[in-house]
DNA sequence: TATTTAAAAGGACAATTGTCCCAAGGATAA
DNA sequence: TTATCCTTGGGACAATTGTCCTTTTAAATA
């Protein structure tokens, strides 16, 4: 629910810190910010250093669903750096949000030349694709109460972070049926 | 719906053509075979020559939720080779299927080695995380009605090759009420 | 403090989807 | 041919989830 990656993290620190041309921009942004915006261009990587995103696609029916909830280390807008096409959902900042911000050229030149980085992006794609299956199949094949339950533990954490209205659209309800359930759940 | 991807599919005509190690075998599976099994492990990575599969994972419910269709061209084995992990679904040929089989170290080698290769399967990860994205949130969003609607072109070309059985597990519904939609529908 | 606004909780009913069951048609094997 | 199995289609009802609306609670601002 809430996506960390220790690794990647202490990974780009490193090389923040041995950046001598201002190729990684360290960049704040204050809650319920927009950093990318569904179908328009991405321009930057991002890693979160701190602070808490949502990743959500905006449906025809007004809805939003949440895609991932994203914490310290979590990147985004490789997807659409790599496919070179628009964003495909939109990111918002939830608490205040610090991020090291990586210029498309130079996330394409570490791709080419950074091993190391080359296999950890690798790896990260490989997981997004891992989680996304997993939760994709689990949602379709249980009810409300069984996807609540699953979330439970990571709940306790992010309740006082996140929103009613953002635990729906993450689990693709409404309102009315997460109360209901979290009720019969007491 | 059915995923298909020609540049993948020449770039190991060509692969396959020029090895004279035997690092790359074609190989056949008969209708219903199963060439992956979940949580089981991984030697190879496939791709797919000719044929159709389906790559699904099976829930504690017993439910199968079918996460693609995978045609020409379409690569799988590979996000557990990348993660070292398990298998996480399970791959079944639908009609007669050729495949060209690629070893773990082979595919590993290629990815350090070929940097065309490499740009390859870094494109088709970022593409299976935005198929998955998009079809997520439309299936968490939107009826029955709206899910079969948008299949409804693909639906028609693969109608005789796969079952009523698999377009419900596609979509995460039973047959009852995929029947009562269609019924709906005409 | 009083006033306004937004978030949370829930009642009543409607729509959607699932469960359980049976029947019809085609394919296959004895 | 007859028996058997599997796929498909659908009736009747139950359970789940959504829609609409009202009330309560909490937070924010004048």
């Amino acid at each position: 629910m809430l996506r960390i990656n220790k690794e990647l993290l202490n990974f780009l620190v490193a090389l923040y810190h041995s950046d001598t041309e201002g190729n990684i921009i360290e960049q704040t942004f204050q809650p319920k910010s927009q950093i990318l915006q569904e179908n328009k261009q991405v321009f930057s990587v991002y890693i979160i250093k701190s602070g808490i995103a949502k990743c959500y696609l905006t449906e025809d029916t007004g809805d939003d669903f949440i895609q991932e909830f994203f914490g310290e280390g979590w990147i985004f807008g490789e997807i659409e750096v790599i496919r070179d096409e628009l964003s495909f959902c939109s990111i918002d900042a939830i608490s205040e949000l610090v991020v090291y911000k990586i210029s498309k050229d130079f996330f394409n030149k570490l791709l080419n030349t950074n091993e190391a980085f080359n296999r950890l992006i690798l790896k990260i794609l490989a997981n997004k694709i891992y989680f996304k299956a997993i939760r994709h199949s689990y949602n379709q094949s249980h009810p409300v109460e069984s996807k609540l339950l699953r979330l439970k533990d990571d709940f306790a954490d992010l309740a006082n972070l996140i929103s009613k209205q953002e635990i729906a659209n993450y689990l693709g309800i409404t309102i009315r049926s997460l109360n209901r359930t979290l009720k019969e759940l007491k």
